[in-house]
RNA sequence: GGCCCGUUCGUCUAGUCAGGCCUAGGACACCAGGUUUUCAUCCUGGCGACAGGGGUUCGAAUCCCCUACGGGUCACCA
């Protein structure tokens, strides 16, 4: 439909929205419950993308329901993880929106008055079975190998008992009368999708004590902020059905869902604790590119094109679609994702990769922040002959370690010096090229040394690891790395030469 | 166990919706070469999969059914 153009305002605006598809509105829910888990990050790229390729609103909604393990520290950390990885929200907890309050514990009149409502309107009723029955009835049904469900005790009370007992002040809690039939809906990622009602259990929307409970208060938000699409883990679709029902007991329009298949770990079982790193702060403080945290994470159910594995996230948002992610669980791929974290790092510029580099450096005990700031352009330099051999930033402190060593005492791995010592003439080796070195002129370039010495070991009539072997242990101490002429320069003639002439001692 | 979802190389996946272009493509890992003073990078090659069985069809990885296996979920947690 079309609307008239607006004689004050006779822009494209109004007619434009109307032909837009309605704007799309996700969100991420996560509970504040402990640390930022992958999965979350990983449901919340693909909502955020979701959003923001459509021209959406992405909102974040803090689940803090359960009292007893919501922490402030936790919503804290999501906040400030999400937004490491280069997600932003339109609405949220720390940033408002129209909506507001977008803390779960914030809003329970809210639940309470919609609970009420749906009492009302009959399609909930008030239980006051005692904890202690329902425990004994369970116990029955899994005795009996039934399936565990409330009997109905309380579904059809006469009016008058109700209001007996509740003027005798028994604690109740709220049911939902689920009716008959079944319920199938079409999901983004799987299809379409059907559950039997009799499988559905009357369950509680509001506790005897503590309040509503998530079922509940998810679908009483999601309406409430206008939510139109839902992208979950797949452990929830068989919360959809009680969902849908309630959207429809409250005749507002349901969003679209889709599962995403689960993160599993090598087991093949949900990525837990147990088989590997799974929050973010973990890979971070290992030092993993947020880039390539979120490259990896788009990878895990989603592909682009089937051959292209390295991509920015601005690529991500123009291609991701719900209806291509994958049905099957994905299992981690630890060495992949480190595979990619190298990857991502060696495309990133030099200056970037020295910054993040430097807190690991420091961490590492190799040299302050203010060092590594006074000697920036030399520590980038360090950091170039680095790049394309880590996988990790914190790769680098070991790798470099032997700059800041002192002269007569770098540390010689086992490999290096026995590299060294299988060349006989090594020492003599070592001490004609030193007296070489040191009649090169000072400011020579590491192509320049390079060359020279190449020239030097034929001249001496000997192969190149002769002289190489037990160079580069006195050096770095180290078997493999970089060209050993940029370590010359880095280190300072003067520097090199003492330990050459420690080397000629050590490797005696 | 009930219900729901799933099943392409060891792993991540393309191809499945619109059956022939697939003697199934890419990537990680692994193996073998090459490049490099060394290590890493890089290049070349190799290994390696449509879970099984029926059907539909001229033709099936793709559609249908069954079986097997795997996962998720069965709370007054989220």
């Amino acid at each position: 439909m079309l609307f008239a153009p607006c004689s004050t305002c006779s822009d494209a605006v109004g007619p434009m929205v109307t032909l837009m598809s309605e704007p799309v509105r996700v969100r991420i829910a996560p509970s504040p419950t402990g640390t930022v888990h992958l999965g979350l990050c990983r449901t919340a790229l693909f909502n955020w993308a979701t959003a923001r390729r459509r021209g959406g609103k992405f909102i974040l909604r803090i689940e803090d329901t359960d009292h007893d393990r919501s922490t402030a520290e936790s919503e804290a950390a999501i906040v400030e993880g999400l937004r490491w990885l280069g997600l932003d929200w339109d609405e949220g907890p720390d940033v408002g929106g129209p909506y507001a309050p977008y803390r779960q514990s914030e809003r329970i009149e809210r639940h309470h008055e919609r609970a009420g409502e749906l009492l009302a309107a009959g399609h909930a009723y008030r239980c006051f079975c005692t904890r202690e029955r329902l425990d004994a009835l369970r116990a029955g049904q899994e005795e009996r190998k039934e399936t565990a469900r409330y009997d109905g005790q309380c579904r059809d009370l006469e009016p008058d008992d109700v209001e007996r007992r509740l003027a005798a002040g028994e604690p109740f809690a709220v049911r939902f009368r689920v009716p008959e039939g079944a319920t199938t809906f079409d999901d983004l990622v799987r299809g379409t999708v059907t559950f039997a009602h009799a499988e559905v259990d009357d369950w509680v929307m509001v506790r005897q004590v503590g309040g509503p409970t998530y079922n509940f208060v998810v679908v009483c938000d999601d309406i409430d902020m206008r939510i139109t699409e839902v992208l979950r883990g797949e452990e929830h679709l068989v919360n959809t059905p009680k969902q849908l029902l309630l959207y429809a007991a409250f005749g507002a329009p349901a969003p679209a869902f889709g599962h995403l298949p689960l993160m599993l770990g090598p087991n093949r079982k949900k990525l837990s604790k147990r088989h590997g790193d799974t929050a973010l702060g973990d890979y971070r403080a290992n030092g993993y590119p947020r880039e390539a945290i979120v490259n990896f994470l788009c990878l895990q159910g989603w592909a682009l094109d089937g051959a292209t594995e390295v991509f920015d996230v601005a690529t991500f948002v123009e291609r991701f679609d719900p209806r291509d992610v994958q049905k099957a669980g994905a299992v981690f791929d630890f060495d992949k994702f480190k595979w990619l974290s190298g990857e991502l790092i060696r495309r990133q510029p030099l200056a970037l990769v020295a910054e993040r580099c430097a807190p690991f450096v420091v961490a590492g005990g190799l040299a302050t922040e203010g060092e590594l700031r006074e000697r920036a352009r030399w520590f980038e330099q360090v950091v170039a002959g680095e790049q394309e051999r880590i996988l990790l930033y914190s790769d680098l402190p070991g790798r470099i370690a032997h700059f800041f060593a002192a002269d007569e005492a770098v540390p010689y791995a086992a490999d290096a010096e026995a590299g060294a010592r299988k060349h006989a003439g090594r020492i003599e080796t070592l001490a004609a090229f030193r007296a070489w070195l040191a009649a090169q002129d000072p400011a020579a370039s590491a192509e320049v040394l390079g060359a020279g010495a190449k020239a030097f070991v034929a001249a001496a009539g000997l192969k190149l690891p002769a002289l190489f072997q037990p160079l580069r242990c006195a050096l770095t101490g180290m078997a493999g790395g970089r060209d050993l002429f940029d370590v010359v320069v880095l280190l300072g003639r003067e520097h090199a030469l003492a330990r050459i002439e420690a080397a000629e001692r050590r490797l005696a």
